[in-house]
DNA sequence: CGGATGTCAGTCGGACTGATATAA
DNA sequence: CTTATATCAGTCTGACTGACATCC
């Protein structure tokens, strides 16, 4: 079992450090941290800056700077938050929601190749191991958002 | 099954774009592509400075000024092409594999605990699929060097 | 000669630290 | 007064493009 775990664990991190490049290729329009930015709106609507910041891992400065630049892109919105005067509520405009969707399209479609590559038994494996990546996914996002030491 | 793909493709992406902060985040004095570099030489031996860049996803220009930091580092040599007049042959040193594994240890290690959130089920279907997965990288590398089988 | 390999020079964007204003 | 949130200012690393030397 333990075995299983460190394999698991190594085959994980040659996918993704193998990915990364991947993953910042397709930057002509956004920046991979811009883009993480309007995923996390997208699936969680409104936020601070503050939690923006822990959620794609960068300081709260870097974010407000990016933040600057999203809105003078016309991509996302600035409210003031009605429950807490010192804190801003970030929103996905319609354009940034758009913009998200067709950059995802665009990524799971260069994917669509590469999953050609694989035969129907690993097709059917990977398909049986997808609420494991989900739930991996997950954890993940709630490892980062919960411990946030790095300042 | 298209559906299917599409959902796998999805879920990938979502994994993918979720671990970019992770593996992007300096877990030691190494840059992300610097670590890929030194990555790539330990898997395929030594290399010339543009099959270097293409691998890891940098120019040509970028790849000479890393390598020459590396290289102050001591973490690769660099030795004239003998067949070659031209090219430069780039190696790690024994001092940039065991930087390079340590690394590698601490992100595996650093995996372990969200590993353990998942359930026996999941870890099951996560460890049939572990060959799905592992073809899948080698798929995106081969597609990322493209044609370069030199000499 | 033209094409490939590598280096040097200059520039730019993204992220970081430090200091500051405002509200809870 | 102290803490939290957000911003502004300055700096640095890393990657890019362009120009150039060298070798096949």
């Amino acid at each position: 079992m333990g075995e299983d775990l460190e394999r698991l664990a190594v085959a994980l991190d040659d996918l993704v450090t193998a990915f990364v490049p991947w993953a910042r290729a397709r930057r002509a329009d956004l920046s991979p941290t811009a883009a993480a930015v309007l995923n996390t709106l997208g699936r969680e609507g409104p936020a601070r800056v503050v939690d923006l910041a822990a959620a794609v891992g960068v300081t709260q400065q870097s974010m407000t700077t990016l933040a600057a630049q999203l809105r003078a892109q016309g991509l996302i919105r600035r409210e003031p938050d009605p429950s807490d005067g010192r804190a801003v509520l970030i929103t996905a405009t319609p354009e940034g929601t758009r913009l998200v969707r067709r950059r995802r399209a665009d990524r799971t479609g260069s994917l669509t190749p590469l999953l050609a590559e694989l035969s129907g038994d690993e097709l059917r494996d990977l398909a049986g191991a997808l609420p494991a990546l989900t739930h991996l996914t997950e954890a993940l996002r709630r490892s980062r958002s919960g411990s946030e030491v790095s300042r």
